[in-house]
DNA sequence: GGCAGGTTACTCGGATAGCGATTGTCCGAGTTGATCTGG
DNA sequence: CCAGATCAACTCGGACAATCGCTATCCGAGTAACCTGCC
């Protein structure tokens, strides 16, 4: 029951995408410099947000990552998802049904009391990540960061936008 | 971002030690006889069971595991727990740190938004797994499981107990 | 009939291989901006 | 000086290894019941 180390790296670069002023892109390997990350292994999850539909890419130079959509519309949970996939965590395999006492299928009318209460609990923890979207990240970075941090940021952003 | 198999073995074995009368104890043999699973896997995840404290064991004949607690205060998130771990399945690892605008320790008072965003999430669903408790799962299975397949469990039961 | 000792069978517990998914790396296809040349 | 074609550098995307944790299995230590023989 681990998260992939990717989904930590997937939220910062797309809360840093949406900090970044519109139009703008940034290419994957400005984001590995930025966060002194693996260029490809990085490149492999940026794939997966490109794939979901979360960020768009453009090519050549001058070209890179962008968000598809305005940082409200994009939740925590989409990013997670994006690199974690969507299966549920618990899944379900009816063991109940099988061994000496096991009936056929047709006996077994309502879901597993212990699967529904796993998937409970899953439904919750997906709401509360659907309720955060980066556009707040962004402004809780704001509140939050040293304003030397943000200055120092800033200007690695503008050298890296040219 | 799967949960290992073995959590939905431990919770369905925990609940049908629930269900037993009191004082009697069912080998890990048996067990796996009644869910029809791998015997020496079972019996491993058992062990994290008993390592846990959620489980009491005795040796030799008519031995095997026995709740150590009544139902009631058993926890699914125990079960899960002591399984599955009790690391938190987002780790952060600061990469806001890194990087050229990384800036050294002093200057990160509050943890990382996101990271607090991930534990949040984390924390309802431990809680919701919380609520429910190992007698309400037996409640609910005698409710809601078919007549048929609960006088088979009970012979089967008998038979197994001597 | 009751009791003591030995035996036996059954139990859990930890140590040991196998495999699949996550992690990590590489190179190729495509596009864009800059450059160079000719008018 | 300007326009067009060429070129080169930079981009993403998918295909290919390596490592780690989960899965699966085995065997040994210990214990309690049972059986047998004796009192």
């Amino acid at each position: 029951m681990k998260m992939s180390d990717g989904v930590e790296w997937a939220v910062h670069c797309c809360t840093f995408l949406a900090a970044l002023p519109n139009e703008s892109a940034l290419s994957g390997a400005r984001l590995s410099e930025f966060f002194a990350l693996p260029k490809d292994y990085l490149a492999k999850h940026l794939q997966a947000l490109s794939r979901a539909g979360l960020v768009e890419t453009s090519k050549g130079p001058k070209g890179g990552y962008r968000l598809a959509r305005p940082p409200a519309e994009i939740s925590l949970l989409d990013v997670v998802e994006a690199i974690d996939g969507k299966n549920p965590c618990f899944q379900c395999t009816e063991i109940r049904r099988q061994g000496p006492s096991g009936q056929p299928d047709r006996h077994y009318k309502k879901p597993c009391g212990i699967a529904a209460a796993m998937w409970k609990a899953e439904s919750v923890w997906r709401k509360e990540l659907k309720k955060v979207d980066l556009g707040s990240l962004v402004h809780e970075a704001e509140l939050n960061v040293s304003t030397l941090q943000q200055e120092s940021a800033y200007d690695w952003l503008c050298k890296a936008l040219g």
